[in-house]
DNA sequence: GAGTTTGAAACT
DNA sequence: CAGTTTCAAACTC
């Protein structure tokens, strides 16, 4: 299907990619595109995503900038029925696609020329598009074009650009998304019928207050897109949606439309629900316009659904409206537990991975790993309220939002292509991401539903993080006032939503985890003189503006899901063992609890130590440092390495036989162990400091190879053993040899892209700057490259110790911009690879820009290195 | 449940 | 920017 339209697709979908950055919605396109690896895998090389991703986050979130949904609603209905009509034909594909691949009704094709025609009957607005929604604009042009071609063209379009919208309005996604699922033939809905008897009606009651609120909002939309009939179209198609999500559960095909719709509408719903029913004690702490915003969103999310259904000629009852964004969630969510469950398994394994991977990203919709503050927030936030959250994201971090959006759906995309590595790695990224996203929609389903237990069961938290925000949030949401306890906690996770128990800080401050996480203090909470309530909403904004502006990342996720982001080369990667692939932004401090307790908020994120972090002895059951992983992996190496530098020696300069060295294990790993010379270096790693000082300065001075490679090997056999330690918890991870690890962190995001880069990346750059280096860079590198800059490679300290060349050699240039770019963590760190890992620019944005970064990078490093 | 430990956040 | 203090969670008993 793919290939024919490929290119077309390509072209759009590097439009859209950037649209999809904004959105959250990636994962939505990656599963869809996951028909073909290569468009997916353009998609996420295509650098403008991130961007513009950021931009409209900003745009949205940003506080400063109220968000243009709400300013232009008119104008976003039109792009709605842009959005309505591409999603018809989006949805098309996507009921082609499951067709195909699950249900194969016919009916579907169908439903597809249903579409189709009411696609051409609805006219697309793309002049109503506003600036901020250029990027739909831009969707809506590609999608229109891809409308005519196949269906399958259509379907990527119409996803990735649905997603983009959503982040510029969320509503607009929903509304997209319902369009999708509008366009379910009846014959879906027949079998979406079935699907509902398993039980989202439960919910879809509970909630059905606010899908009446949210239909109010319809209504009012309605008017903006057209008939009144539509309207009742519209019900009917939310109806349908509903169904169709059911149904999804059963289709493979429709797993994708129920992604997306769990996607937009489970946030969104859970947001409203939130709002709306008002029983989340813990709140999110609402921006002073994201309070109003918020309500009309979560109206316009369901109402934008419904709309959508507009589209679809169905008949339903009005009430079937209201359950219509319930049962979404529900169903969603329900599909996504079946979907994850294995339900879907008979149907086509591609399918059910690509099912899985957007069931992943729809129910997360949240950076998986990210999270013990902001990450909570967003993961409990639906888009709307993620667009509130995001208003302080995007205070402090441009395109959190969507950055976010974009790592879950990297994660989602990878944790669906289990397959390629293994079944345990497939579950770790589940389990981060997943699960957190499955906790927090499980805990705010699972009052409603049984079917969320079951989705949670399949995604066993093991993170703490998750634990914290996913349930907190949403047992906060959900039993805002029962649920909570007095202090259970963190621990507690699986017990309970959190708590905090302040006494001073009246719960406004960072200690706080609820202020922290961006949400009021429930009745759970012990707190005294609490000031992080509702009541206080005021107080509590400015607070945290306050802080914001001190600190603009203060209530940005911490942990930054990047696996794939992190750059190939990083220590991290390999060392990487966080189940997610996540890292904490800035990285702990341990001094004495060697990162093995919750004290540290690696360990308590379930995330690894990255060279970010400054913590001692760290041993960090998700992930060493960088030092030990990339000594075990880097002792291997580095023996060989060492004796192939002796030989060097005496014809080379013993830099560039590291260099050289370095080059030539790379390039027969190639994408496999480009880490492995930065292992080496890691090898000094941290300790580095002794390691890398001692090592430069025999660079420097003496510049002996034996003296680099004795450290390396000592430095080896120190920290050799620790790593070993880290298997215990990390089985998985562990098992998997650091290369491995690598592999699959780029495998799983870019299904070959990946592959190349990373190992062009890391090792071309060395190989080149040794070529070359020899004269020039060397020279230059060592004299000028700082102490600051060299301790603040520490990553790769190794290669500091090896060569004063590697440091820069890697990605000299790029990582000074990146660690400038990177806030203040990256300089702290002061590691190259940290800069990678962490994206220079938004450094809550996850993978996608962390990716794109590293493919600049690369393709800069590259080219660089090679002229 | 009380007390201690720990490290982040805040402050100077 | 570094050092110190404050704070609340995490942990231990």
């Amino acid at each position: 299907m793919d290939s024919p339209e490929a290119s077309k697709i390509n072209n759009i979908s590097s439009s859209l990619s950037t649209i999809n950055a904004a959105t959250n919605n990636p994962s939505d396109e990656s599963p869809q595109v996951q028909e073909s690896p290569f468009l997916r895998f353009v998609n996420t090389l295509s650098p403008i995503k991130p961007v513009k991703a950021s931009h409209a986050t900003h745009g949205f979130l940003g506080l400063n900038s109220p968000p243009l949904v709400f300013k232009s609603p008119r104008i976003s209905a039109p792009h709605r029925e842009t959005q309505y009509s591409e999603r018809l034909e989006g949805t098309h594909l996507s009921d082609t696609e499951t067709s195909q691949s699950n249900i194969g009704d016919n009916s579907l094709g169908e439903a597809h020329s249903d579409l189709k025609k009411l696609n051409s009957q609805l006219p697309l607005p793309e002049v109503f598009i506003p600036v901020a929604q250029k990027d739909f604009d831009l969707k809506n042009d590609a999608n229109t074009q891809s409308s005519s071609p196949p269906a399958s063209v259509d379907e990527y379009l119409a996803d990735p650009v649905d997603d983009q919208m959503y982040p510029v309005n969320p509503e607009m996604e929903q509304s997209t998304d319902a369009v999708g699922s509008s366009s379910l033939t009846e014959s879906e809905k027949v079998i979406l019928k079935f699907d509902r008897s398993d039980g989202p009606s439960n919910i879809a009651e509970e909630l059905l207050p606010l899908l009446e609120e949210s239909n109010m909002v319809h209504q009012e939309r309605t008017e903006y897109v057209e008939n009144p009939a539509t309207i009742e179209g519209e019900k009917n198609g939310a109806e349908l949606v509903s169904q169709e999500h059911i149904n999804l559960g059963s289709s493979s095909g429709a797993d994708v439309f129920d992604k997306q719709y769990c996607h937009d509408s489970l946030p969104q719903c859970t947001g409203n629900d939130q709002r709306h029913h008002s029983d989340c004690a813990p709140q999110l702490m609402p921006d002073p316009i994201q309070v109003v915003k918020e309500v009309e969103n979560c109206s316009e999310m369901v109402s934008t659904s419904q709309v959508n259904s507009e589209n679809i000629p169905q008949d339903g009852s009005e009430a079937s409206l209201k359950y219509h964004g319930i049962r979404r969630r529900c169903l969603q969510f329900g599909e996504a537990a079946s979907v994850v469950l294995g339900s879907n398994k008979s149907h086509v394994k591609l399918n059910t991975t690509s099912s899985n991977a957007k069931m992943v990203s729809v129910t997360v919709s949240k950076p998986p790993g990210i999270g013990l503050h902001l990450n909570s927030i967003i993961n409990a936030m639906p888009p709307s309220c993620a667009s509130t959250t995001g208003v302080r994201l995007s205070d402090g971090l441009p395109g959190s939002k969507s950055s976010i959006s974009l790592h879950i759906v990297e994660n989602a995309t990878r944790s669906s292509t289990p397959s390629n590595m293994d079944g345990q790695s497939f579950i770790d990224t589940r389990n981060e991401s997943n699960e957190t996203d499955a906790s927090v929609v499980a805990d705010s389903f699972i009052s409603e539903s049984p079917i969320l237990t079951e989705s949670i069961d399949l995604y066993p938290a093991n993170a703490p993080d998750k634990r914290r925000v996913s349930p907190t949030d949403a047992e906060e949401f959900n039993h805002p006032s029962t649920s909570r306890k007095k202090k259970k906690t963190s621990t507690d996770d699986a017990s309970g939503p959190k708590t905090c128990n302040c006494k001073k800080s009246k719960c406004l401050k960072l200690y706080c985890d609820c202020f922290g996480a961006g949400i009021f203090c429930g009745d759970g909470c012990a707190c005294e003189g609490c000031g992080n309530r509702v009541e206080f909403q005021d107080k509590v904004v400015e607070t945290k503006q306050q802080i914001e502006s001190r600190n603009p990342q203060a209530f940005a996720p911490k942990i930054v899901p990047c696996a794939a982001d992190v750059p190939p080369n990083n220590m991290e990667d390999v060392n990487m063992t966080t189940p997610a692939s996540a890292r904490h932004k800035r990285g702990c401090n341990c001094k004495r609890s060697k990162c093995t307790k919750k004290y540290c908020e690696c360990f308590q994120a379930n995330v690894g130590c990255s060279t970010g972090c400054r913590c001692d002895g760290c041993m960090n059951a998700f992930g060493k440092r960088e030092d030990f992983v990339a000594m075990e992996h880097a002792s291997s190496n580095e023996r060989e390495s060492s004796i192939v530098e002796e030989g060097l020696d005496d014809k080379l300069h013993k830099r560039q036989k590291i260099v050289t060295i370095r080059t030539d294990l790379l390039r027969p790993a190639n994408h496999l162990s480009p880490v492995t010379p930065l292992l080496q270096c890691s090898d000094q790693g941290k300790q580095g400091a002794k390691s890398r000082h001692s090592s430069t300065n025999l660079t420097k001075s003496s510049k002996k190879p034996r003296s680099s490679l004795a450290h390396s090997e000592s430095n080896d056999s120190q920290k050799n053993a620790p790593p070993t330690h880290s298997s215990s918890t990390e089985n998985e991870w562990i098992d998997l040899p650091p290369y491995q690890l690598s592999n699959r962190c780029g495998i799983r995001q870019l299904s070959g892209g990946s592959l190349r880069w990373r190992g062009s990346s890391p090792i071309t750059p060395s190989a080149d700057l040794d070529d070359e280096s020899d004269g020039k860079l060397f020279d230059i590198l060592e004299d000028e490259t700082p102490d600051v800059l060299k301790e603040a490679s520490t990553p790769i300290k190794s290669v500091k110790a090896n060569s004063p060349i590697r440091k820069r050699v890697s990605p000299p240039q790029s990582h000074l911009l990146r660690i400038g770019s990177s806030s203040s963590g990256g300089l702290k760190s002061g590691r190259k690879f940290i800069l990678q890992s962490v994206p220079s620019f938004p450094p809550l944005t996850p993978c996608a820009d962390s990716k794109v970064l590293n493919d600049n990078e690369d393709s800069g490093n590259s080219t660089d290195k090679v002229t």
